[in-house]
Parts: C-alpha cells; sequence; structure tokens
RNA sequence: CGCGGGGUGGAGCAGUCCGGUAGCUCAUCGGGCUCAUAACCCGAAGGUCGUGAGGUUCAAAUCCCACCCCCGCAACCA
C-alpha cells in the first residue's frame, strides 16, 4: 500500500463531570471513522481523543460524593475508555489532563507565556459589583459604574493571570481569510470573524483562585490554569511537546483536523490558535464544527434519557447499527435528529433491506446454484457493465466525499452500488438462468459479480462499520488481505473464483418497528418510575461539547423556620405589564405592592402574553437583591411553578381576591 | 434595527452562487418477482418552492425589494 504521510485528527476532550451521551458518541465515532478510512487509503493517522478533567464542577461533584476529585474522574474515564472499546474506537492516544506529561507541559507553557509577555498579572483592581458579584474591567465599565446595574463599583483585590488574545487578533485574522479551509464549513468563518474577530477580542482570563482542582501556576501557587489553555494544549502535550520526547510532535504537528461540536468552534478557531501563534507553533489546518444530534420533541430528554444512552443503544441495537446511524444521520455542516423512529427506520431500510439482505440473497444463491463455490467470470454483458463502472467509480466518489469530511455521502455511494446489485439480480434473474444448463455461465457470471460488489462494498465499509464488513469477508469466503486493501478497488474481479461461501446469521436482522417501539414505550415509563424519585441525571438535548464548566445545581437541604421567615413574601396586584424589547424571556412586570410600586423583571415571556397580567395578583419575594435585567432594574421576584424541562409554567396566585401588599406565609 | 442559518409534495433534505423540464431518501398506493431478512424491482399519487395577483426578465425555487415565521450564538430566564 502507497504511504500518502501522515494525518492527525482530534476529537475535543470529554469533561467527565457525568456519563457521556449520544452526543459525544456521535462525534467520536464520526472521528473513528475519518481515522479508519485514512488508514486505510495508506495514510500514517494519529487520532486522539480524551478527558478534560479539572474545574470547579469537578471539585463540587466530587465533594458530593464525598471522594477526591482524582478518584472522582477516574471512575468516570474508565467509563469513557469502556464506552470507545465498546464502539470500536480505534484512537491511538487518549490524553487525560491530569496525566503528569500534560500537567508538566501546561505549567511550562503558562511559563512562557508569561515570561514573553504574553500572560500579565492583573488584579482586578477595583472594579466590583456587590449586587451583581462581577468583576469588571476598566474599559468594560460605564461611566466608571457596574456596566450591568449602572451602581458605582468597589475597589477589591482579586487577582488573576490574563493572556493578550488582542495582540495577536489582526494575524489570526490574516490566516483565517488567507486560509478559507481553516474553518469548517465555511459559515463558521463569518460567524467568528463577525462576532468576534472584528469587533475586537478581549483579553482572556486564564487562571483562577477560586478552586484548587487544577495546574498549579509554577510560579504564583495560589493560582490554577483555567480551562482555556489547560484543555486546548492537550492536542499538543499528548505528543510531547515540550518534553525530552516531543517525536510525536514533530511527526504529527501541526494537526489536520480538529474535529469539534460547532458550539465549541469559538475556542478552537480564536483562542486555540492564538496560543498557538504566541508560541511560534504552527496552526492546526482545520477545526471542523460539525452539528448536533437533536432529540426529536426538543427538550424531552429525561424521559428520553435512558434509550439515548450510547452504552444502552449499543447492547439493543449492535455497534455498527448505532455507528451507521450516527454516521449517516447527520448531514454535512448542521443537525441530525434522533428519535428510535428515525434509528429503527435507517437500520431496517440501509442495513437489513439493502445490504444485509442483499448478502443473504448472493450467498444464498451461490450456495443453492453453485454448491457455495464462487464461479467463474464469463463475458461481459452490457447491464454487466454498467455494475462494474459504478464498482470502479466507488472508491474515488468516497475519496471525495471524505476529503471534506461529508461521512453521510461518502456512505451514500457505497449504497448506489448495493441499490444497483439489488437491481442488477431483478434485471438478470438468476433464478431464470437457474433453469437451464445451457445458461449456468450465464448465471456463474451474474453472481460472481454480485460477490465481488460486495467484495468491494466491505473493504470501504471496513471504516464505518469495522465489526460488519469482516462479516461479509467471511460469508464471501475472502481471506486473503490484500483482497481487503482500498487498492483493490481500482479494478473490478479481485475476487478470485472458486473460494467457497459461508453462509451465516443475518447482518442486521429486521426490527419490527410497531412492536419495537410499544416496547421501547414501555421501558421507558418504568424507568421514569424508577428514576422518579431521584434527580434525574438528564441527557442534554444538545450534545456534544467540552470546555463546559459551570455551577452544577445543589440538592436542597432542609432548613430552619427562621431561614424561611428571611423571605418576604408578598402579594402583588399586576398594574401594567409589557414585553422586554430584544429578549426572548422577558416580562416587565409593574405591580402595587401595599402602597408601593415596583418593577419586576420576570422571565415568562413563552408562556404568558402581557394581557394575561394586568389585574392578576401575584406572589413576590419582596426583599431580594435588586438586578438588572437587559437594562431593566428588577426589585423582586415573581413566583411559578414549572415542571422539569419547563414545558408548562404556571404563575402563583391567591384562591379568593385578596389585598396586594398582604405577608404571605 | 446584535450576529448567523433556515422556510421546497406526509416526514427529512437537494436544487438557489452560474435564472429555462422541481429532484432524492423514507412513508403511502398499485403492479412484478420468488434468490433473499414479508426483503427486492417497476410504476403512481402527492408540491401556489414562507408571504407580497411586488420588481427585473421572453422565462424566477433561483436575481432585486418589503414583510412574516422558525432555529442556533451572544445578552438577560432573581
Amino acid at each position: 500500500m502507497k504511504n500518502r504521510g501522515t494525518y492527525y485528527l482530534t476529537t475535543p476532550i470529554y469533561y467527565p463531570s457525568d456519563k457521556l451521551h449520544i452526543g459525544h458518541a456521535y462525534c467520536t465515532v464520526a472521528a473513528d471513522a475519518i481515522a479508519r478510512y485514512k488508514r486505510l487509503t495508506g495514510y500514517d493517522v494519529y487520532f486522539l481523543t480524551g478527558s478534560d478533567e479539572h474545574g470547579q464542577k469537578i471539585e463540587r461533584k466530587a465533594k458530593e460524593k464525598g471522594v477526591p476529585p482524582q478518584k472522582y474522574v477516574d471512575d468516570i474515564v474508565a467509563g469513557f475508555k469502556d464506552l470507545w472499546k465498546l464502539m470500536d474506537i480505534s484512537n491511538d492516544g487518549f490524553v487525560r489532563t491530569t496525566d503528569d506529561y500534560h500537567v508538566a507541559a501546561v505549567q511550562k507553557i503558562f511559563k512562557r507565556l508569561y515570561d514573553q509577555g504574553d500572560i500579565y498579572k492583573s488584579s482586578y483592581t477595583g472594579h466590583y459589583c456587590t449586587p451583581c458579584e462581577s468583576f469588571w474591567l476598566e474599559r468594560q465599565l460605564k461611566d466608571g459604574c457596574c456596566p450591568d446595574c449602572g451602581r458605582p463599583v468597589e475597589m477589591v483585590e482579586e487577582e488573576s493571570y490574563f493572556f493578550k488574545l488582542s495582540k495577536y487578533a489582526d494575524r489570526l485574522i490574516k490566516h483565517i481569510e488567507d486560509n478559507p479551509e481553516f474553518i469548517q464549513p465555511v459559515s463558521r468563518t463569518n460567524e467568528m470573524l463577525q462576532n468576534f474577530l472584528l469587533p475586537g477580542l478581549e483579553d482572556l482570563c486564564v487562571s483562577r483562585t477560586s478552586f484548587k482542582w487544577g495546574i498549579p501556576v509554577t510560579f504564583d501557587e495560589k493560582h490554577v490554569v483555567y480551562v482555556w489553555i489547560d484543555a486546548l494544549s492537550n492536542y499538543i502535550t499528548k505528543l510531547g511537546y515540550l518534553s525530552d520526547d516531543d517525536s510525536l510532535y514533530r511527526k504529527y504537528w501541526p494537526c489536520d483536523v480538529h474535529l469539534v461540536g460547532k458550539e465549541i468552534v469559538r475556542f478552537h478557531t480564536i483562542i486555540w490558535p492564538i496560543m498557538l501563534l504566541a508560541l511560534g507553533e504552527p496552526l492546526p489546518k482545520q477545526v471542523f464544527g460539525h452539528g448536533w444530534l437533536i432529540l426529536e420533541g426538543g427538550k424531552m430528554s429525561k424521559s428520553k434519557g435512558n434509550v439515548v444512552d450510547p452504552v444502552k443503544l449499543c447492547e439493543r441495537y449492535g455497534v455498527d447499527a448505532i455507528r451507521y446511524f450516527l454516521l449517516r444521520e447527520v448531514p454535512f455542516g448542521s443537525d441530525g435528529v434522533f428519535s428510535n423512529e428515525t434509528l429503527i427506520y435507517r437500520i431496517n431500510s440501509d442495513l437489513a433491506n439493502d445490504i444485509g439482505n442483499l448478502l443473504s440473497r448472493t450467498v444464498a444463491m451461490i450456495d443453492k446454484y453453485f454448491d457455495g463455490v464462487v464461479p467463474e467470470r464469463g463475458a461481459v454483458a452490457p447491464e454487466d457493465a454498467e455494475l462494474i463502472s459504478l464498482f470502479e467509480a466507488m472508491s474515488g466518489a468516497v475519496e471525495t466525499h471524505m476529503a471534506s469530511l461529508r461521512l453521510p455521502e461518502a456512505l451514500q455511494e457505497i449504497w448506489k452500488l448495493v441499490g444497483a446489485c439489488n437491481k442488477y439480480i431483478d434485471t438478470t434473474a438468476p433464478w431464470v438462468l437457474a433453469k437451464s444448463e445451457e445458461s449456468k455461465p450465464r448465471l456463474g457470471t451474474v453472481l460472481y459479480n454480485l460477490a465481488e460488489c460486495l467484495r468491494g462494498a466491505a473493504v470501504l465499509l471496513q471504516a464505518y462499520l469495522p465489526s460488519t464488513a469482516p462479516k461479509i469477508f467471511a460469508q464471501l469466503g475472502v481471506t486473503d488481505e490484500a483482497l481487503k486493501d482500498h487498492d483493490s478497488l481500482a479494478r473490478f474481479g479481485g475476487l478470485p473464483s472458486g473460494v467457497k461461501v459461508q453462509k451465516g446469521e443475518a447482518l442486521f436482522p429486521r426490527i419490527d418497528i410497531k412492536k419495537e417501539l410499544e416496547e421501547l414505550e414501555s421501558m421507558m415509563k418504568k424507568a421514569q418510575e424508577e428514576a422518579a424519585p431521584q434527580a434525574p441525571q438528564g441527557e442534554q438535548e444538545k450534545v456534544s461539547s467540552n470546555v463546559e464548566r459551570e455551577a452544577p445545581a445543589e440538592k436542597t437541604a432542609q432548613i430552619e423556620y427562621e431561614d424561611f421567615a428571611k423571605i418576604d413574601l408578598r402579594l402583588a396586584k399586576v398594574l401594567a405589564c409589557e414585553e422586554v424589547k430584544r429578549s426572548k424571556k422577558l416580562l416587565k412586570v409593574t405591580l402595587k405592592v401595599g402602597g408601593e410600586e415596583r418593577t419586576v423583571v420576570s422571565g415568562i415571556k413563552a408562556w404568558y402574553s402581557p394581557d394575561d397580567f394586568v389585574g392578576k395578583t401575584v406572589v413576590l419575594v419582596a426583599n431580594l437583591k435588586p438586578v438588572t435585567l437587559c437594562g431593566i432594574e428588577s426589585h423582586g421576584m415573581i413566583l411559578a411553578a414549572s415542571d422539569e424541562d419547563d414545558v408548562n409554567l404556571s404563575v402563583l396566585t391567591t384562591m379568593s381576591e385578596m389585598q396586594d401588599g398582604l405577608k404571605v406565609r
């Protein structure tokens, strides 16, 4: 096989605050298919995935569980590795940000950027807004006051290190403009330029003192390195960057593709390249932002959660069925829909009906008419020629699509041949040929052609369905490794006559969709009932991400009556209500509370129109700290009840008419 | 007027840059075949291409204008 050079690709490193969901699986399976394809076509591939293990959220979760953070992440990351093993992921490396080499390299990178003046300490001297609990940079202030609430800010000392993003912005803009391939799909390029790069970048906060679970800054022990430098640099630390042995780095960098979710394109196309520019290293050739798997019906995720668990899906339908679905269903650059129904339709039509059945009928006929021995190939009839040219065009067509990472289209090319074979059977009608001895040679040719086409499809399928391809080879009696090689696709006719086929199990059993959906339905109900008492550890409706270190919801503990009494609940009458412009969620409500009039901003626009409200009596948290939302100061909070997914929401009111201003207790 | 993407037969999409028979997959209906996993093959029905009896043109899904709706990102569900 020819050697076409190196190919380095990565997935994001996932955050082990929870188990992985189908979206992570999607990204990793896509990367795996690319990696396998590149290996198949003669590249020296390095495929990296991993885990991003630091941060406040992990620290907190570990504490809740009562285990050290390291132990906590060890357990979850073990689960990551199990999943990738289950899903036949062929990664060459797995980077953990708690690994020694990573920690050491990050510290060196941080120090280096500091030494050369790209990272500087800025002790936020001054601009803290107590009500907002926010620090502000000098230039963010409005007339010297908090840009959020407009109050004066206090001078408070809270130090942090900053990275001078703006210093390299011009160079990055030029690079992006000169290299249209850099951000894919191209539509994202505009988004990055227009929204972030051209308006001007803020310097980036790259250290924290508010938590400990991170990589210490060597020259300032109070600080740990914040997510950006810690997580993004994984792509080079794993290759030995700044270590004693950086041979992998020298071999594989710059990266060919960073495959990332569209939500983190920004970090990978702005922060990461600027880090590399500052380090004087070459930029990755491409950052590809894939779409999401959207769960059908939007936010019904938690109820579906148990089925969207990739482990459960693989157990139920088989790894390759799930891989196929993921690779086939999400179009280039946009989102795909996941539902049990679409999944089962895909499995049935493409896998069971088309390719599975094709193999089954082909092998069965060779069995029946030629005692299981692949027959000789005779003269080429016109309908054969058509099939053969399709075969010979296939690998090129797949290559074209793979070059721009259009995986669904690549698969479709293979299925074109599969479809043509099914039609070919109909046209040639082997069962008719079998009736007379004189058409036996023709029958042999037909069956040979079918077997050879299947072999060809299987060669390419090694990249996408790594456990199915060998099954096809086995049934066709293909053992010679050269016949599994990509080079063998250039010319039709590689399969030798005389080999024995081996009828086997159906590749993909057909699923009875009605029964299956009913069964899933009842499973779901059961799981819901079981899960009900506990806090649901939900899937997100949008999936795939790392670099998401937000504070989690706390469990509600019991409180004393005195605690409750601190809350001043009052009845309030709605005098006026209007929509807040430029806001999807907010209504501005004017309330009468006893003798007092107040303005409250409430996030209920999705459920109520202003007219619903005027004249109603609502319950107000009257002694809540005021905040500014969308430029309007809100004095208090209106109580409302809502279900888990915020599908239904109702504002609380009184059963009978009561005077506003009255205390609620 | 924050930035971007999108509205095409029942569903999901292609076609729009470079105007000229509206195409694909799935579902539906009819037929064919029997090698095969009730699979496969052929055919049919089904579309005012978001709206404006708007502009340009011999000709608009495609170009121009106005408006409506959806979905992301950003900013705020106290």
